[in-house]
DNA sequence: AGCACGCCGACT
DNA sequence: GTCGGCGTGCTC
C-alpha cells in the first residue's frame, strides 16, 4: 500500500530509514537505508533490488514494517534535480485516481532511466589523418565505408550503422586507425521569444486573447476555447504561452497526435522564432534523454508532446494547453489507463496554474464543466478571413447507390469530378485501413479470423497481400487455398478500406493524382510532413485518408471532402458512438474550404434520418449536444454519473469464468451505485487472453476508487488471472 | 518489470 | 547425465 508520509521530514542524514519508490509496478514504497552524504525528498537514487540497481526516488521517511536486518544501503545520490513536489503529489494523486501501483505511473515521469544518469562525455570516433599500417579485415573496411559522409559517431552507433561487433570499431582505436573526440554538448533548447510580434489577431480572437491572459494571473483555472475549424484558436492560445513565458513559468501544450504536428510547429517557430522542444515515442534513446533532463533543469521553456509530457519534471510550470481537447487520442488505453485531459486538469490544480482546453468539437464532459461553472468558455464564432463553413450534404445511398462491388456513389463521382475540373483538390475519408476488413470464402463462406483475438483479418495489399489483425498485428500471407474447404483461389475481399478506395479512385480518375494517407501508410513524422507538404504543393488531386486526415490541417484548395461512410461508428451500442461520429465528420468538414474557396461536404449514409446525420447537416450542433447530453443524463451516464471498467483476463476461459463468478459475489452493494456484469468483453478474446468484463456505474457523488479497490481485495484470483480497472473508460473493447 | 528458483524434454 | 523451456514468486 503506499504510505503517506505527511508531517515527515524532507531531509535525511546518514543513517536514516527513507521510503523510495521505484519505476515498477510494485504495490508501494520500499525503505532503505541513507548512506554518507545525506539524502532529501524527491531526490533520485541508485538503490539496490534483488542482485540488480535500480534507479528510484526517496518518497518519504522509511515506515518501519520491514525488519531493520533486511534494509539495504542505497548506493548513491544522481546527479539530477530531485524531483519536484508538485510531481510527486501528481504521480500519487493519478495512481490513486486510476487504481494503478504508483510506481507504474513514476516510470511514466521517469521515462528512460538512462536520462537520469548524469551527462557522460559523449566520445565519438574519427578518422585519423595519416594512420599507420593495419590490417585490413572486411569488417574494419564496413567501418571505415560506412563513416564516409557521417558526422562522427559514439562507438557504439558506429558499430551498430556498420554492422560490425564494438569489438572492430575498439579495434580500429587500438590500431590508431580510428581516434576518439569528445562530443560538443546537446544543442540547448532555445528559448522561444515571448516578446516578438504575432501576427494580427482579429477583433474576436484578440478579445480571447485578451480574456484569456487576463485569468492567467489567478493561479488555477480551466478555460475552454471553442471556435470552429479554422476560427484561428491556436493564434488565441499562443498568446496565452507568451504571457506564461514572460512570467517565467513553462509551458506545455498537449496535441493528440505529435507525429502529424508539421504544420503546427511551423506556426509555433513563426510566432516565437524557434522550434519547442518536442515529446513523443518516436524519439531517440539520446534526444529523449535530453529533453527530459533539460525539461527537469528548465532549459526547456515549451514543451510540444503526445499525452506522456504530461508527466516530464516540469520545475516551473505555469500553463498547459490541450488542443483538440475531444480527441480520443488522448485516453491511454495500456498500461496505465489515463485521460490526458483530465489529468492535465489535475496538474494545473495541482500546480496552481491555468489550463486551457481547445477544440472545435469539445467533448461532452468539458461542456458539462462549462455548464456547471467550472470551467470558463471563450466563444470564437468566426471562420477566420471571412471563410464561410462548408455546406453540409448528405448521400442517401439507398436513392443513390454506387455500382456493385464499388463504394463511390454517383453524385460524389460527379463532385469529385467538378472539384479535379475546378483545378480543386478533393478529400476523400473513411476510418478504415487496409484494403478491405473482411475476407471470404466464396465456396464454403469461411471468414479469415485472428487466432489470438475476436476479430476478422484485414486485407493489406501496400506490401503483397497480407491478413494482418489490427488488435494484436498477428499477419500472415494470403493462404492460397481455402483452409476450411480446400477450394482454390476462393477467396473474395469484402467491404472498403482506404487502400481499396485509392484503387477506384485511381479508376475512375485515371489523370488525378491520388495520395493515400493512413497510420500504417504514414511512416514517422518527417514522412507525415513530407505527405502534408506534397498536398500543400499541390502535389496530389485526391487524398484518400483515415481519421489521420481529421487533424487540424490547412489545405486551402481543398474544396470537396466526401465521407465514403458516414454511418460507420455509429453502431456498436459505445456510449460516445454518436458524439464521436459527429466530432469526427465535423473535424473532416472543417479540411474543406478554408481560404476563399467555398467547401462542401457529402456524406454517403444508408439512415439520412439518423439524428447524427441530421445534426450535421442542419449544422445544429448545439441541438445535437443538448439531445446527447439529456440521454446521457436520464441514463446516469458520464458525464452525469461516474463508470469504471473491470477486466478480466486470462489464458484460460474456464478460469476468468469462475473468477467472474466469485467476483459477482462479493459485488459491492451501495446505494447509488449499480455493478452489470460479467459480460464477454467486446473482444473476448485479446492476444491469447480471454476477457470478461464488468460495468460499475454510480453517482458523482460516490467515490468509485476505494469501492473497486475494496472489491477487487476480497477475491483472491489465480496467479494466472488478471484485473484492470479501467476509470472512466472509452472505448469498451 | 527483471531475475531467480524449480521441475520436465532433447542434446553432447 | 546436462542445457533450457517458461510457470511461480520475490525484490526493502
Amino acid at each position: 500500500m503506499l504510505h503517506t508520509v505527511a508531517n515527515s521530514p524532507t531531509r535525511f542524514s546518514s543513517g536514516a530509514r527513507v521510503a523510495v519508490l521505484l519505476p515498477l509496478p510494485l504495490v508501494g514504497v520500499y525503505d532503505y537505508r541513507v548512506g554518507g552524504e545525506g539524502a532529501a525528498v524527491g531526490d533520485f537514487v541508485a538503490v539496490p533490488l534483488g542482485r540488480r540497481e535500480m534507479i528510484g526516488v526517496i518518497w518519504g521517511g522509511g515506515c518501519g514494517e520491514v525488519d531493520e536486518r533486511r534494509l539495504k544501503p542505497i548506493l548513491r545520490r544522481l546527479d539530477c534535480p530531485p524531483l519536484p513536489k508538485v510531481v510527486r503529489d501528481f504521480v500519487d494523486w493519478v495512481a490513486a485516481y486510476t487504481l494503478s501501483p504508483p510506481g507504474a505511473v513514476l516510470k511514466m515521469a521517469m521515462s528512460v532511466p538512462e536520462a537520469i544518469e548524469p551527462a557522460r562525455g559523449q566520445v565519438a570516433c574519427r578518422r585519423v589523418a595519416d594512420p599507420p599500417p593495419f590490417k585490413a579485415t572486411a569488417a574494419r573496411a564496413r567501418v571505415l565505408d560506412a563513416m564516409l559522409g557521417l558526422p562522427p559517431l559514439a562507438l557504439a552507433d558506429l558499430a551498430r550503422e556498420a554492422g560490425v561487433g564494438s569489438a572492430v570499431v575498439r579495434g580500429l582505436i587500438a590500431a590508431g586507425v580510428l581516434e576518439t573526440v569528445d562530443l560538443p554538448a546537446p544543442p540547448a533548447f532555445a528559448r522561444p521569444d515571448h516578446a516578438r510580434p504575432g501576427p494580427v489577431l482579429s477583433p474576436a480572437q484578440a478579445h480571447a486573447a485578451d480574456a484569456l491572459a487576463g485569468g492567467l494571473e489567478a493561479g488555477f483555472s480551466v478555460t475552454v476555447i471553442d471556435g470552429v475549424t479554422g476560427s484561428g484558436k491556436t493564434e488565441v492560445y499562443f498568446e496565452a504561452v507568451a504571457a506564461a513565458l514572460a512570467k517565467g513559468r513553462q509551458v506545455l501544450v498537449l496535441l493528440p497526435e505529435i507525429a502529424l504536428s508539421a504544420q503546427w510547429l511551423g506556426r509555433f517557430a513563426a510566432r516565437f522564432g524557434v522550434l519547442p522542444a518536442e515529446w513523443h515515442s518516436e524519439l531517440s534513446d539520446a534526444r529523449r534523454r535530453d529533453t527530459w533532463r533539460s525539461v527537469a533543469t528548465g532549459a526547456a521553456r515549451v514543451v510540444v508532446g503526445a499525452r506522456s509530457a504530461l508527466f516530464l519534471p516540469y520545475p516551473e510550470l505555469g500553463l498547459i494547453v490541450v488542443d483538440e481537447e475531444h480527441d480520443g487520442a488522448f485516453k491511454q488505453e495500456e498500461g496505465v489507463l489515463y485521460h490526458a485531459r483530465d489529468m492535465a486538469v489535475v496538474r494545473g490544480m495541482l500546480g496552481g496554474f491555468p489550463v486551457v482546453l481547445a477544440s472545435a468539437t469539445p467533448s461532452l464532459e468539458t461542456l458539462a464543466n462549462v455548464q456547471a461553472g467550472r470551467y470558463r468558455r471563450l466563444h470564437l464564432p468566426d471562420r477566420h478571413a471571412g471563410a464561410a463553413m462548408p455546406a453540409m450534404v448528405a448521400v442517401d445511398l439507398r436513392r443513390d447507390p454506387p455500382p456493385r462491388g464499388r463504394w463511390l456513389s454517383p453524385p460524389l463521382v460527379r463532385a469529385v469530378e467538378e472539384a479535379l475540373a475546378a483545378g480543386e483538390q478533393a478529400m476523400l475519408f473513411l476510418n478504415r485501413r487496409g484494403y478491405a476488413p473482411l475476407t471470404l470464402c466464396r465456396g464454403c463462406g469461411f471468414r479469415l479470423h485472428c487466432p489470438h483475438c475476436t476479430a476478422w483479418l484485414v486485407e493489406h495489399r501496400r506490401q503483397g497481400r497480407r491478413l494482418v489483425c489490427h488488435h494484436c498485428g498477428y499477419a500472415i500471407a494470403q493462404p492460397p487455398e481455402c483452409p476450411q474447404c480446400g477450394a482454390d483461389d476462393s477467396f473474395a475481399a469484402c467491404g472498403p478500406g482506404v487502400e481499396r478506395i485509392a484503387e477506384e479512385t485511381a479508376a475512375l480518375f485515371p489523370d488525378a493524382r491520388v495520395a493515400l494517407m493512413a497510420s500504417d501508410t504514414v511512416g514517422g513524422p518527417a514522412a507525415a510532413a513530407e505527405i502534408v507538404r506534397r498536398i500543400e504543393a499541390h502535389e496530389a488531386d485526391v487524398v484518400v485518408g483515415t481519421q489521420i486526415v481529421a487533424k487540424g490541417y490547412h489545405f486551402p484548395l481543398m474544396t470537396l471532402v466526401g465521407v465514403v461512410d458516414a454511418d460507420l461508428g455509429l453502431e456498436g451500442g459505445d456510449l460516445r458512438a454518436a458524439e464521436r461520429t459527429h466530432q469526427l465528420l465535423s473535424q473532416v468538414a472543417g479540411r474543406s474550404g478554408r481560404a476563399e474557396r467555398p467547401g462542401r461536404v457529402l456524406l454517403q449514409t444508408w439512415e439520412p434520418d439518423h439524428p447524427v446525420i441530421r445534426a450535421l447537416v442542419a449544422g445544429e450542433r448545439d441541438a445535437f449536444i443538448a439531445s446527447e447530453a439529456e440521454a446521457r443524463r436520464a441514463a446516469g451516464m458520464p458525464p452525469y454519473g461516474r463508470l469504471a471498467a473491470l477486466i478480466v483476463s486470462g489464458p484460460d476461459a474456464a478460469e476468468v469464468e469462475e473468477y467472474c463468478r466469485r467476483l459477482a459475489r462479493a459485488a459491492p452493494r451501495a446505494d447509488g451505485l449499480v455493478v452489470l456484469g460479467p459480460a464477454p468483453a467486446p473482444l473476448a478474446l485479446l492476444r491469447g487472453r480471454h476477457r470478461r468484463r464488468f460495468l460499475v456505474k454510480a453517482k458523482r457523488s460516490i467515490a468509485l476508487q476505494p469501492e473497486i479497490r475494496a472489491w477487487i481485495a476480497k477475491v483472491d484470483g489465480g496467479r494466472q488471472i488478471r484485473v484492470k480497472v479501467d476509470v472512466d473508460p472509452y472505448t469498451f473493447l
